[in-house]
DNA sequence: ATGCTTCGATACTATCGGGTATCCAGTTGG
DNA sequence: CCAACTGGATACCCGATAGTATCGAAGCAT
């Protein structure tokens, strides 16, 4: 139990910590800020909640942050990096191009259903964006990016399996964004209003092209 | 110029009122909560500045308002009510369906675009709804009316020019409403990533059957 | 070791805004 | 014309919370 050795002659890492560096207390508080902004609404929470969840108090988060907006601001790019990541690095491993819109289409609405705390934190923040022009601008910008990124994608995958449809690939990531994100505002509303095929049958029927060509 | 009638005899509409009515101070508080919400958010604004807008004070919107709350809720009815009323009394003389469904879409984006102030603001009583179970419910049920009436309207429409779409009308209906809100989001983001002709465009694929049976 | 730096806790301030108590003046009924 | 009533103005309260000043303690460098 007593570890003399550690007293009694330099430890090969040092000695323990007692103090978390900057980076580890910054870990923490942004864990604990995803929980309570999730839980309670940016707006609502307070930071004494955040640095209570956290284990700290409020010092600690006005030593990494420069205040909420900031914390809020690095919560949210971190959340938008990583779904991104997420939603590009997805597998296709379906020959028939209909299978492969209805399988992308479902693990989406797979995805989107698991954190629902994320989708109201994400219009919320979409509200900040709307009245707050320096968010605004950030967020449009972002945006526009994974747009870009999206419609990539839709145009290597329609070249890659030689279906081409009625909509170009811009039109297909923006739509793909606001069916997402509609159809999670009216299923958050009302569980049953949503069947959770629904968007995969609307992707299959708007990316694939008409059966025959007009 | 001078009416000494009034002076001299009896008029017949009493004598000039000098304080308003109960009724009339309603409205003026209502229109000027209308103003103000949509310009600063219904959080950010103050009911300071709401009662200045309506040239009154504090007072007297608490005089017709059990608070800021009963404010808020009795504006979002009013102005629920009117919107579903606008969009169930909507003309249809279109021979072709095609036709009919392009020119209600298009009508449908022109109406969203027109009053992008009371779209926020729907976003954030939606969002009030989410963290407000009262308001939550009222919301939800409303919500259900206006999603069965659309759908029933889309029933009749299709039976009456006999297409069936792939989809149900309470998909149909679900659809809408989702791609109406999600599109309103992106183009509020970014006013050049939701061409105008869309909205319609999808809603034609969505709606009218395959060319062909499969 | 020693002194300088940094992290974070404590305690405080300032501000803001919803809500309320009170009072005055316009209205209405008799 | 007077008395009772009521809508609205004024001034206040009070809770909440973002932000800050300060200080002790932990760590790091020489």
């Amino acid at each position: 139990m007593y570890e003399y050795r550690i007293c009694m002659s330099r430890p090969q890492v040092k000695r323990q910590r007692v103090r978390p560096t900057r980076e580890e207390s910054r870990r923490k508080v942004l864990d604990a800020a995803a929980r309570v902004f999730a839980a309670r609404g940016i707006a609502d929470a307070t930071l004494d909640e955040v640095a209570a969840d956290a284990g700290m108090t409020k010092g600690a988060i006005y030593s990494s942050f420069a205040g909420k907006d900031d914390l809020v601001y690095a919560l949210m790019n971190e959340h938008i990096g990583a779904r991104t990541r997420a939603a590009t690095a997805r597998s296709d491993d379906h020959a028939d191009a209909s299978d492969a819109v209805m399988s992308a289409g479902a693990a989406l609405v797979e995805a989107s259903n698991r954190d629902e705390d994320w989708q109201r934190l994400f219009i919320e923040f979409w509200l900040r964006a709307q009245r707050d022009a320096s968010v605004g601008a950030e967020f449009a910008a972002r945006r526009k990016l994974a747009r870009a990124e999206l419609a990539r994608y839709v145009a290597a995958e329609s070249e890659r399996r030689g279906v081409t449809s009625l909509f170009t690939p811009d039109e297909l990531a923006v739509t793909l964004l606001a069916l997402s994100n509609g159809l999670a505002l009216e299923r958050l509303t009302d569980l049953a209003s949503v069947p959770d095929d629904l968007l995969p049958r609307l992707l299959e029927r708007l990316a694939l092209p008409r059966d025959e060509d007009q």
